[in-house]
DNA sequence: ACCTGAACACCGTTCAAGT
DNA sequence: ACCTGAACACCGTTCAAGT
């Protein structure tokens, strides 16, 4: 997070100078240790010992782990860059709140599996919310399409986040290649009779650009979008 | 599974004419245990228990609790209805897919969050993709846009899902209702100059019909599939 | 109000034995 | 080959105390 407070970041003796306990102090020291070692890895035990703290403290800020894991989601939606000006094309607009989103994420992996508990819609995300909410509606899409795009768009962006870092974080950038590879000849190699068309595909899917399918991905669903709004074709009754 | 072997479902006596451990009886428990409980629930111990045996006795059939979980994920997605004739509408068809992987994920709810874990490209989901391959192929796409039209409505269905059971499980339905005049309410009491849109849309934020919300978002992707193929517009190069 | 320390009821997995 | 039992190094959270 960028409101992060830098004071006695480099955290030196166990019970000397140290900050209070704060529940920003401990939201960011939780995603700086999922984001290290993974969700997995945060622990509150852990978490309090990298605060230099008893098991136990950080629960006087925050009711549960669950809790925790809600605000720390919440924070980084909230970090996300919004657009400021009102103009521009709103497919546009809407494309980049998409790759906003994303980035946002990527920023903090280890917050990104929460993305399946719950939409974003806690209080720093709401403001990001509102934003992609006035862009659909200048679009001219009616309240109620305007709520199932935004939630068409959420879905997708997360759905393919959360594939996203799973699959980059059980296999380091250096045996990538290596396991490319292994899976396209794991493809290539299936009955042909049965699979054919997998066996035909299987250069394209053992390598998968990731940045060029969020775009595909996101182009489709935008020129959907498009396509329920122009007037060249009937809206749909009610 | 519709391939579960029904003998002795009945667990009865702990070490008595109990059938031997193997690889689909250990995933078949796995899944209950899942749906009956919740993810969490899904303890080696616990699964262990439910067979009747000794903690360590599943890790003969299984190397880990990780690959016992993409065998469940596996399971899971291979007992998708497919359709069979190879004619009709290809946009229908694909639609159809859709919503069959839904109703398979739906009918073990325990195995959703599994979703986040790796794409469905295990050995019996490779036949659902091979189906859904081959209609993308008759649509007309080139190779690399079967692969990139496939695994983004994976994505959309699978954040989709995600969310779903996520929203579902941790709210019974008797206070399902509660909840949703809950969030409504508090949203509408949000300041209107800072959130206008997210005011005026509270009615529709609060409820989401989960069924038709899911069909939007198929039928906006599958329509931006559909004008990347129209002759009207010009394909992109490359 | 904020933090501690011990304790409870759990985990996944290793390892050495048993049959 | 298949299963057991004890053990290791952990969990989240409750509870009674401390300051």
């Amino acid at each position: 997070m960028e409101t992060e407070t830098p004071v006695a970041a480099a955290g030196g003796a166990p019970s000397e100078g140290r900050p209070p306990l704060s529940r920003e102090r401990i939201v960011t020291a939780a995603l700086a240790l999922a984001d290290r070692e993974g969700l997995d890895a945060l622990t509150m035990r852990r978490l309090a010992a990298d605060l230099g703290v008893a098991p136990m403290a950080p629960y006087t800020h925050v009711r549960s782990k669950e809790e925790l894991l809600s605000a720390m989601f919440d924070a980084v939606i909230g970090s996300m860059d919004l657009p400021e000006g009102d103009g521009g094309d709103w497919s546009e607009e809407l494309r980049s709140l998409g790759r906003s989103f994303r980035r946002a994420m990527l920023a903090h992996p280890g917050a990104v599996p929460l993305c399946v508990n719950e939409p974003p819609m806690g209080p720093r995300a709401l403001r990001a919310a509102e934003v992609t909410f006035s862009v659909l509606r200048r679009a001219g899409f009616a309240d109620r399409d305007i709520v199932r795009a935004f939630f068409t768009v959420v879905t997708y962006a997360m759905g393919f986040l959360v594939v996203e870092v799973a699959q980059t974080r059980n296999c380091p950038p250096e045996e990538r290649e290596e396991m490319e590879r292994q899976r396209k000849l794991q493809f290539e190699s299936l009955p042909l009779d049965e699979f054919p068309n997998v066996v035909a595909l299987a250069p394209w899917l053992g390598h998968l650009p990731v940045e060029e399918q969020f775009e595909y991905g996101l182009d489709r669903l935008i020129a959907g979008l498009e396509a329920d709004l122009s007037p060249g074709r009937v809206r749909r009754a009610r």
